[in-house]
DNA sequence: CCATTAAACTCGTACTCCGAGCATAAGGTA
DNA sequence: TACCTTATGCTCGGAGTACGAGTTTAATGG
């Protein structure tokens, strides 16, 4: 009845956002990051414990003084649902307050029928909550193309197209958190992999087209209906050659098996993924030729990008990163050239993503954790306890 | 002494931002906003009142009940000089905490030498601080070029190389914010412009070479330096142009008064700006065709960023205006072309700007009050009265 | 002139966070 | 082993904020 008083759980929860940003962290670090008493740091924490949001292990000592404690996630808080749907599989698991996962799971879709895929999606989340009951508290779901307002527009698998997302979650009652899957990877970069800690960040990711995202503190930079990041489509190509997506021009087509494929007159590849790797084991000249076209491509791009955002740190996902080991003298050499002069001095290091494969299932699940541990979300948790 | 704790100002501080953002708000719309109950909104203007930050006054009844007040600037409360430092002139202005304006000037540079420069503004801060000694708590700085760390590099006047503007208010103890000229009138467009309301605004500016900035939730992008924004040295352009940035087929190269004299074989033009007004006044055949190849640039190049980040709106500025009105529908045709097919629907507003050549100082008075309306400021300010 | 309406004001209360002082659990040292 | 040092946790009283409930006030409308 108090519940609805202005910040009653607002310092419960910027300690909650910090448990689940920096697992493990020590409940003195915690009132120092946040400039808390610990006077105030021992009140508030007995709060979280009393309402099973946080659990305390004794920290072991590392320097004299009294030893602190650890703030874990309470055994019985709780818990998110993450899914990362591909085009060829999908992978679940529970993912508690500190982000560590308390299981997991990968399986090969048998058909790409939306209503299947959608359904067994579906069938996770019904199996969590009969597992977990009220401690189910919300569902962060990837998916492999472009999103507004969850709905799936131009997936890169054909079979789902205008998906209505919701439908994983329907008469669950759980709060469903959607993102696109180059985008959640970008935000678990930017959170606890190779942009940590980077104010600005910018993560590209190249499997069949180039997706990313731009990122401010860790937070995407979503656009009007959630449909940003597509620098694919951004005309740094030649504008004879026309996109599937509508436009011309784009560097889309320049960055990824089709475009090694078009260099290398051969048709258009069923598996871009497949055929690239292909390309790169190749050492004959033209092979490496049209490599080299598409390493020049994607660094002069990059360095445009950096031109107009001014990110701390690049990270590359996906085929980028063999990409750019292939000719990785060209493509430093590219993306320095690309650079405003001034920017030359300092250029923001470009760097292999972190997390690779799991980007997108550990983004999911900080989009989630930061759904939980709002305050109102944790509000609503308490009342019940 | 009591003003180190946690939170003593914060609702104070939400308050005076709303007044900012919103001059001639009600108090009853105040606290509505902000949640705040009747009582709370009553003790919190109380407070502000006291301490010299807002004065009230009988707002005009509209409906039945009692009438309400409006919340105002306080006549002794605090003030901001802002600047805007521009090619062939600077301009000033002193501005409260409802952003209203209590003198303005315009002066032209005798000489743009560097020193002289910064002299005339130096002078500026220190008659302010005459004229109203404590009360003045902050100077805002808009300037025409590239900005790292509130110095001024690649200036687009060759004699601001390298300029530490700190200098500006050096010995004054006033609190100094710097920001590009694009990016505040992008902020101005934001905040009460074009673009007011928009979570995600584009805002693109063409003068020599184009400027501009990207906007969430009125806050525009800065970057790791503060050098984001420089959207013309992406590689929209002719890769075989070399730009004077350093790289290689910039956007910049190909929408303004320069790319016009190219496409008309004529020499570089002294003033670009002079130079493409003459070329949109003629009405043969050759200089249409120029026009129409800028005008295309311009277009396709702004879907690009379009597609890149999704914007609720997009606002020009500057010479962007006049030449898209010179080909309005080339101009639209080939921003909706430029588009990924599923944006076309509903594809973002293009507006021209409200502020036009206000806009830097507009935007340098938003800096400068959300700088006065933090907590800390106020909780200084208060401390003193 | 009175009912209605919206908002301001008053007052007591719940709650948060703090500072000061004390207690505690480790390491370090003689 | 006893004592010092150090970092942290804990307790308690106090300052201060925002709230809810109830009351008052100033307008409109019939």
């Amino acid at each position: 009845m108090t519940s609805s008083r202005r910040g009653q759980w607002q310092t419960a929860a910027e300690i909650l956002a910090r448990v689940s940003r920096e697992p493990g962290i020590t409940r003195a670090a915690v009132a120092q990051a946040l400039g808390l008493s610990s006077s105030s740091a021992t009140e508030v924490t007995a709060k979280l414990r009393e309402v099973q949001l946080v659990a305390e292990v004794p920290a072991p000592s590392r320097r004299r003084g009294r030893p602190t404690t650890l703030l874990r996630a309470h055994p019985s808080g709780p818990v998110a649902l993450v899914l990362d749907l591909r085009q060829s599989n999908w992978r679940s698991a529970v993912v508690t307050l500190d982000g560590s996962f308390l299981s997991q799971d990968d399986r090969r879709h048998r058909t790409r029928r939306a209503e299947v895929v959608l359904g067994h999606l579906h069938s996770a989340v019904l199996a969590a909550q009969d597992q977990y009951g009220d401690r189910l508290r919300a569902v962060g779901l990837a998916v492999p193309g472009t999103l507004r307002e969850n709905h799936l527009l131009q997936a890169s698998a054909p079979e789902w197209f205008e998906l209505d997302l919701n439908t994983v979650t329907a008469g669950t009652g759980v709060q469903l958190l959607v993102g696109n899957d180059a985008t959640l990877s970008g935000v678990a970069e930017a959170r606890t992999g190779a942009a940590a800690g980077a104010g600005t960040a910018l993560h590209l990711i190249i499997e069949a087209g180039i997706g990313g995202t731009l990122l401010i503190d860790g937070v995407p930079v979503q656009g009007a209906s959630g449909a940003a990041g597509e620098f694919g489509h951004t005309p740094f190509g030649d504008r004879s050659q026309q996109c599937l997506c509508g436009a011309r021009g784009c560097w889309n087509l320049e960055i990824d098996g089709r475009a090694l494929a078009r260099h290398l007159q051969d048709p258009d590849p069923d598996d871009p993924h497949a055929y690239t790797q292909a390309i790169l084991r190749r050492t004959d000249r033209t092979a490496v030729r049209a490599v080299e076209q598409v390493v020049t491509a994607i660094a002069a791009g990059l360095a445009g990008l950096a031109n107009a955002h001014d990110p701390d740190v690049i990270t590359l996902g996906g085929l980028a990163v063999p990409l750019r080991a292939a000719a990785e003298e060209l493509f430093d050499r590219t993306f320095l050239e690309g650079l405003m002069t001034f920017r030359r001095t300092a250029p923001p290091p470009v760097l292999a993503a972190a997390h690779q494969t799991d980007g997108p299932l550990r983004g999911a699940a900080a989009l989630a954790l930061d759904h939980l541990t709002t305050e109102d979300a944790i509000a609503t948790w308490a009342a019940t306890r």
